[in-house]
DNA sequence: CAGCCGAGTTCAATCACCGAACTCATGTCA
DNA sequence: TGACATGAGTTCGGTGATTGAACTCGGCTG
């Protein structure tokens, strides 16, 4: 990946970057967490050229990140779903967005511990609770509708739990 | 940056990658962590084309994680500084070291909270005190040297608090 | 059986990245 | 003062990645 793997850098973060590194990687991860897990509904929500779809989702199914499953619905489909490696990049996609809200534009949703409907910190914790709660147990909550109309922007307006499925 | 800029993306994440999502950019950040200054320092420690390593500080300074001051010791020279929204991007920084560090390799250094010397938990936080240190007070403690010869990997092998300019 | 839909693949044009060589201002030493 | 070194870039030809549009193919749907 990454044409050059930042060869010679010996760093965890080096490796990491050769995983999520490249362009659109991480907005498919975000996706993902949002419970994006069909090829057409990735693409229409990112405008990413299908070819460059196919190679990022092969490259994070490789890396362990997704897995393909027989889609139960759809014989002969399959839909990309999340490992236990990809859930730990939950902190990652906190971290970018909590600085993005920070310092660019200030965010279209918010995120919530399921359990109290508390927002999190910039942490990612729960301040009521004082947990940090895995992403299953984290809400999506829209404050601002997006531009989007495609299907999955449109989904996305329900407030739900990262990493359900989502209804498109 | 990076071609095409993420349109249409309204999310803050997307915004942050506009940023620092491009190749080689992250790692820059994390080398001005460690106390990088100088475009041939950037440019020894990472074997970055030189013309690539020029447009990304450019960039960096455009987008205020860096600024560019005058050279104390050398008239005519400068250095690249950390801004407030550039050490804002320690969270996110760590959480990519923390992923890799569990999926990758098991890292070539630890943090430290420099008031205390515990190691950080995955969050950033010191276990000892509660508190989540700002990087500079956090301790980088190296724990296997590198195979690096460059001036910067060398000098990166001493204990020294993030931010803090490597003598080189 | 004709057409649709999801999930890709193929392809030419464009853009970014690479490494090596070149520039140019300052600093150093004889 | 002249010769050379060093830091910080710039320039440039070649290679590889990205883009958007068009094409393929297998499983439904009517």
């Amino acid at each position: 990946m990454l044409g050059k793997d930042y060869d010679g850098q010996d760093c965890s973060l080096a490796r990491t970057l050769e995983t999520v590194g490249e362009r659109w990687t991480m907005l498919i991860v975000r996706d993902a967490f949002f419970g994006v897990r069909r090829f057409n509904d990735f693409q229409a929500h990112l405008d990413i050229p299908r070819a460059v779809l196919t190679e990022r989702l092969n490259g994070l199914v490789d890396d362990g990140i997704l897995i393909r499953v027989p889609d139960p619905d759809h014989a002969g489909r399959h839909v990309y779903e999340m490992t236990e490696a990809g859930r730990d990049l939950w902190p990652v996609v906190h971290a970018l967005l909590v600085w993005g809200r920070r310092h660019r534009h200030s965010g279209s949703r918010v995120y919530l511990h399921a359990a109290c409907e508390t927002e999190l910190d910039d942490g990612g914790a729960c301040p009521a609770c004082g947990l940090t709660p895995e992403p299953e147990d984290v809400l999506s909550a829209p404050i601002v509708k997006s531009r989007r109309e495609d299907a999955v922007a449109v989904a996305l307006r329900a407030r739900h739990r990262l990493l359900e499925p989502l209804a498109t």
